[in-house]
DNA sequence: CTTGACCTTAAAGTTAACTCTAAGGTTTAT
DNA sequence: ATAAACCTTAGAGTTAACTTTAAGGTCAAG
């Protein structure tokens, strides 16, 4: 099949798979006489693969890692793909922590605005967000 | 005082106070003789709210938006700080939603594999992503 | 035989929020 | 008077993962 085809039946657009490419993780099998990439029902089960880990969360080195360890099963080990994920899992997991915060600290500044039409002249709001109180969670990186 | 000054008081490198300038954030009070920024402490507290609100996870629009209220409350209400606040919660909560979903895909990927030493030939892993089984949970945008 | 839908490449644009570089001017301390 | 430590600008580079553009070649239908 053509790159259109490829396209539609895995997900990804024509030039994301172009991309994907360029960036190693796909190949066409072969080209047409007219140069046209030439996809296979194996070529498309790797785009496939590709999709799920997209969705999983996994960049595309990750995605270039996992492809790596499904061409070659018998040279790797368990071990090897469940540590990408427990590793996305961590990296997850972290972000999730940091967002908490942030939500945390959010909602506190929000609660603290009585949100009429007062005018903002006594907003708590940006009382809080000036920098002379305290309560400074230190959310850098 | 100058940008050095400035960026050590309000922790905001002088390299960014720059770029905030540049994107209509800070201005300095004036110039000296010799073109050097000046900014006096109410520059100071207006970096250092810049930052505060960088902490809380505000965008610079978003940080744009709070300053012009910040800059003229007599003519805002509490209502128009509390929105900005409010979007943000809806727009960090979504994001945590997303993550979560995330999270539990890969605790599933993650648990299905034994993670031992054993060839990857029949890992878990790489058969639930493949395209063939069910269990696609559309993380798409 | 031409229109429209496909395909090709290389390169640039997008997003956000910076950071860095180059090439130079100023200030301060010794 | 000279070196270090500052300051200036404009513009390019960074990151990730694409998308878009330009300029062109191919193919099937009517």
């Amino acid at each position: 099949m053509k790159i259109g085809q490829l396209a539609k039946s895995s997900g990804i657009s024509s030039s994301t798979l172009r991309y994907y490419e360029q960036q190693g993780l796909i190949q066409a099998s072969s080209r047409s006489g007219s140069n046209y990439r030439q996809y296979t029902e194996q070529d498309l089960s790797t785009a496939k693969f590709i999709k799920r880990c997209r969705d999983t969360g996994f960049s595309l080195e990750e995605v270039s890692e996992l492809l790596s360890i499904r061409a070659d099963k018998a040279n790797y080990v368990c071990e090897d793909a469940k540590q990408i994920a427990e590793q996305k899992i961590l990296d997850v997991e972290s972000k999730i922590q940091q967002m908490q915060q942030l939500l945390n600290t959010l909602h506190q500044l929000s609660d603290a605005c009585c949100g009429g039409v007062e005018s903002a002249e006594f907003c708590r709001i940006l009382d809080t967000l000036e920098a002379d109180s305290s309560a400074n969670k230190e959310n850098n990186q």
